[in-house]
DNA sequence: ATATTTTTTTAGACTAATCTAAACTTTTAT
DNA sequence: ATAAAAGTTTAGATTAGTCTAAAAAAATAT
């Protein structure tokens, strides 16, 4: 069984490989872990004992295959938790990250599959990531960023890239939320800035920035 | 703040000194915790640095008023948790204490609020377990061992002592539960063992072990 | 009142996870 | 091609929590 810290490494490998396709550099893993790189190394080789990782001296890391498992279920964990925190105990979602973090350690597979059903068997979190299922599968769904649209389609907000609270709370703010639908009234060449329209109701000006963070279908 | 280990000393010391009222001796808490005296040792000195509990070197400890706040809040926990588990998630029982020892070590406030109230304020927990509130106040119910009653009274089922699985399990077998009415038909002299009927409905024996362990009203 | 037994504390060691500083590799720049 | 810079690993320490074995104190028995 994993520790609590082997799970936090597994986790942020998987996320900084883009679900375990690239290999990752112990300089990155420190950044994200707020440790540094000598403790990683530390780390690296226990993971890679346990045949979590492949691990060649200098030139970072991969997750294995049985790695790629044990993060989708930390993963899984996580989004479930978030998901019952907004659902069911009305947190807001951008107060779910910090006290799931905490919830995704937490060991018993009974207790995951029962608040799976409780939920009615969610496939996003309220950030719309997508939340493996018990076998880790996860079902993509196709996403671009709201700055890669032009015309006047109808678009559908899908997820967060970045879900710092800040972000989420000023989402909030202006009335952006995770399946609204918006159409794109105008674009500004000069920063790539755009006014859009929220639910045919509400019009704002987002940044470039924000625009890159929201990911959309067309 | 406390790390998950001095929460479960501090918690363990509260339950052995019956609430904090008397002084607990190193060995006994080296009995629940399965750790050697030596390493209580090292706890005790830690947790009596903090105020939570007061040491004298070879008479065992007291908690504080502190110290008992503390570890109300970790039972507080303890017991919403495994509320939630049977009441929200369809556990059993027998099921619930494992998951809740390491549910009770989440740190957020927030989050125990809104449990608290998406259970609609509990007051005692499965076991018939009194749940501190917010501030820590319990309300205790007199109750007496069911091995202590005689007549044909009314008698309610409120809890049971130690809630070990296996005796959980015995008891839903038999059909006892928090809540049951039940009342003595017979009682054994030579070994205290009783023949009680279950909401006027099923009669069945049970030791005087069993019954010293069912906590009950009359 | 002493001796024996039991309990508690101390001393010293171990593991997981972390750090700093130094050594070593790889990459980049001239 | 070589030197400097950047990144990585190793060496050695530290902290929390644990252990065993030995020393010390308290309780119990004669
Ligand atoms: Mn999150
Ligand atoms: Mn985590
Ligand atoms: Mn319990
Ligand atoms: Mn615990």
């Amino acid at each position: 069984m994993l520790s609590y810290t082997e799970e936090n490494y597994l986790k942020a490998i998987y996320h900084l490989s883009d679900s375990g396709s690239k290999a990752v550099s112990t300089s990155e893993i420190a950044e994200t872990m707020n440790t540094k790189a000598a403790s990683v190394t530390d780390m690296i080789k226990k993971l890679s004992n346990k045949n979590l990782i492949a691990y060649e001296k200098y030139y970072g890391v991969k997750i294995t295959k049985q790695g790629r498992q044990e993060a989708l279920m930390v993963v899984r964990k996580h989004r479930l938790w978030e998901t019952f925190l907004v659902q069911k105990l009305q947190f807001s979602w951008d107060e779910v990250h910090d006290v799931a973090e905490q919830l995704e350690h937490i060991q018993s597979t009974l207790l995951i599959e029962k608040l799976d059903e409780f939920l009615e068997f969610p496939t996003v979190d309220p950030h719309g990531h997508p939340i493996p299922d018990k076998s880790g599968k996860i079902t993509e769904v196709r996403q671009v960023p709201l700055s890669d649209c032009s015309g006047k389609k109808k678009i559908i907000v899908r997820s967060v890239k970045h879900g710092s609270p800040s972000f989420l709370q000023y989402l909030s703010k202006i009335g952006v939320y995770i399946g609204a639908n918006v159409s794109i009234l105008d674009k500004v060449e000069f920063d790539g800035s755009l006014e859009i329209m929220i639910d045919s109701k509400k019009k704002v000006f987002i940044s470039r920035e924000a625009a890159q963070n929201l990911l959309v279908t067309e």
